[in-house]
DNA sequence: AGCCAGGCTCTCG
DNA sequence: CGAGAGCATGGC
């Protein structure tokens, strides 16, 4: 077993990263692919053909000063080269880069509803992805469904088709591949709890990136437009899907899907005392007042409903 | 028991 | 276009 350390530096602050791990230790499912243990947070990512496990803490560091300690665990020696790849997906994947101050300062500006919830937030990152392919996944199984079924059921598809990792005896599970979730079938995936028509629309997708006819990864490059256009064209990817994949898997994160029934509920919570709200009223708020801030603010909005129990 | 969930597709005016 | 039905199943 190879192994590394090293430490994350250059990460503008501020950074929580209590506010980071907080998000995956709160939900009601066993999450398999986002570890957090012991203020331990843990990922497998693919790297050509190994899969090493990412071991992030962050003994040391403070919000104003943040620093990051990574351990890399991989079955064979890992380059230079690999390791500033890893080093700049975490960047991606935790929203390093992210210029916090500046969404803080717009809002005080713009809205001083979620100024308030940013001060109680400080330093939280709204975390993406590894891939592209991985964010189509999770979107197609939450249509329409609760957040909490929709965990389950993807714990269910990890455990069964992502490829797995061991060390030191513990169990590291990798998000299923293309290619994992190709060769499935429609029944297989029903016994997941999946229906039989967003089965068809996993494998369908994942058969497609697989043989390499298509690339969702260089969408990552494209306008919000073309994004929703391209992603649209396949079974079962409608605006709703193609918006979640641009906050989550993509950092777009001034796009936010605008209808989505719980940011409905979470704007007619915070901004309208709970009236029945339309999907314009939720539309102005997001516009208006977020402006191309707005998946940031989304997610603000969404982590603090749970902090405060108002949203499961 | 029945309605609603962090939608999408298809059909029919 | 725009509304409406059907899909599938857990949770309340």
């Amino acid at each position: 077993m190879f192994t590394a350390s090293m430490r994350i530096k250059g990460i503008l602050p501020p950074f929580d990263f209590n506010l980071f791990i907080g998000l995956y230790s709160s939900y009601k499912f066993k999450e398999l692919v986002d570890v957090v243990n012991d203020d331990k947070y843990y990922r497998v990512i693919y790297l050509k053909n190994n899969l090493p496990v990412l071991l992030i803490t962050s003994s040391s560091g403070s919000v104003d000063s943040p620093l990051l300690n990574l351990k890399i665990y991989s079955e064979s020696k890992l380059t230079r080269k690999d390791l500033t790849y890893i080093r700049q997906k975490i960047k991606w994947m935790l929203g390093l880069n992210d210029e916090l101050k500046k969404f803080y300062e717009q809002m005080k500006k713009s809205d001083p509803v979620l100024y308030q919830i940013t001060q109680k937030l400080r330093g939280l990152r709204a975390p993406a992805t590894p891939t592209v392919f991985e964010a189509v996944i999770h979107a197609l199984i939450e249509q329409q469904i609760s957040f909490n079924f929709a965990g389950k059921i993807k714990s269910r598809l990890v455990n069964k088709f992502g490829e797995v990792m061991n060390v030191n005896g513990e169990t590291y599970y990798a998000f299923p591949t293309p290619q994992n979730l190709s060769q499935t079938t429609p029944e297989e995936l029903r016994m997941l709890q999946l229906s039989r028509r967003k089965g068809e629309y996993i494998i369908n997708i994942a058969s497609k990136v697989a043989s390499g006819e298509v690339n969702l990864e260089l969408l990552v490059h494209e306008s919000k437009e073309t994004v929703v256009e391209k992603l649209s064209k396949f079974r079962g990817l409608g605006k709703w899907t193609a918006e979640m994949v641009m906050v989550r898997g993509m950092r777009k994160l001034d796009a936010v899907p605008a209808d989505d029934i719980a940011l409905q509920r979470l704007i007619s919570h915070y901004y309208y005392s709970d009236r029945k709200i339309s999907k314009e009223d939720a539309l102005k708020v997001t516009e208006n007042r977020w402006g191309k801030y707005r998946g940031y603010a989304a997610f603000y909005l969404m982590y603090w409903s749970r902090v405060t129990g108002f949203l499961k």
